[in-house]
DNA sequence: CTGTTTTCTTAATCTAGGTTAAGTGCACCC
DNA sequence: GGGTGCACTTAACCTAGATTAAGAAAACAG
């Protein structure tokens, strides 16, 4: 059974008619590490959920810093949200770390499945209630936080993350440079 | 007619009798200013509509600081998300700022109301994409952008609320003190 | 109107984290 | 197998914003 489908089904009951449905909508790529799904200033036109692999969204300001908005595992969905309910460009780039296998679904998909089965509405609103759920803590813990306690709640939460991607980006995901993430992790060793 | 249902009929439509059931399955209260709606440890047993007034929503840190996640004017949805869908003591206070009269829709007329009426399940979605893009819009301006700049966009996204709210909660919302958001403020008055 | 509380300001001092710069390790790749 | 380019480290110095403290001004209650 594909991981996609058992993600579905841990919310809302699809018969095996709609289980096919679902999977004539959407199509599995798979990408080398270092390819740019989506670039800042395009129109994001897929969700992507990942199969295997790891997926990282970030923007860049003023054309030099990089700040990691979402890492997406195994499991996770991961897209430029804003550009793809407003079907306007959007700023967010969506790279890939590892080499990934991705099912994509177009946002014209995604719309005729509401409408064809009505129980992916229910789906898709848990699923974004949570992302809003983390969205909001993170951000309470930026307000709050220091930068070591933000990275100890990141430890905690992707607990393998820290050995497969580039330091640098959970520099750029919990919000110091990389110089001053150096600094901070050999402090907490010497512990 | 309602603020409410002018509000969801800018996404779905109801007929006459969904909206007179809808109407049946939340209660307007009023509060005063200073009011506390919710209290941190506490389960969140509503979602909050505001049809006047302003109510804010926080967390304290360390049992000292206040850190504001929200500002609800009139029209605005309110509540501890992470509580009301978990059922789990939030930490979140939710507070009035200013005299208002809200409508409360309760956790388990919620769920009755998407059995009833699953177009709710579509109307609540599109809320909570709209809401976490500006959760993801804001956490990256905390990521990328200064103080002073958050606060020029704060000014530009809520305009009225400056004059209405102390500016200590503005303060605690674009993530400074209040003593240096007086400083930055008057620094940029003197220009 | 008057005392009290809350909010806001100003200023001196301090620090978490940024910046700049130089050097090290290492993977990749013709 | 010797560049070449990333990723990471270290260290000196810098600054945005925090902390502390004290006073002014507004709001608020009786």
């Amino acid at each position: 059974m594909s991981l996609i489908l058992h993600n579905i089904a841990k919310h809302i009951d699809l018969t095996n008619e709609e289980e096919e449905l679902f999977l004539s909508m959407v199509e599995v790529k798979h990408y080398k590490a270092k390819t740019i799904v989506l670039q800042s200033g395009q129109i994001c036109k897929h969700s992507y959920f990942v199969n295997s692999g790891i997926l990282r969204s970030f923007n860049i300001n003023d054309n030099i810093v990089e700040h990691t908005l979402t890492f997406a595992c195994s499991g996770w969905w991961i897209g430029d949200m804003y550009s793809l309910i407003s079907q306007k460009p959007g700023n967010l780039f969506i790279e890939v770390l590892e080499d990934a296998e991705v099912v994509l679904l177009s946002k014209e998909n995604h719309d005729i499945l509401y409408t064809k089965i009505p129980k992916l509405e229910r789906f898709f609103r848990i699923l974004t209630e949570n992302s809003l759920v983390a969205h909001q803590e993170r951000l309470m813990d930026n307000l709050s936080l220091s930068a070591e306690e933000r990275f100890e709640k990141f430890c905690a939460k992707y607990p393998t993350l820290i050995q497969q991607v580039p330091q640098k980006h959970i520099a750029s995901y919990i919000g110091v440079t990389p110089e001053f993430f150096s600094k901070m992790k050999s402090k907490i060793l010497r512990k």
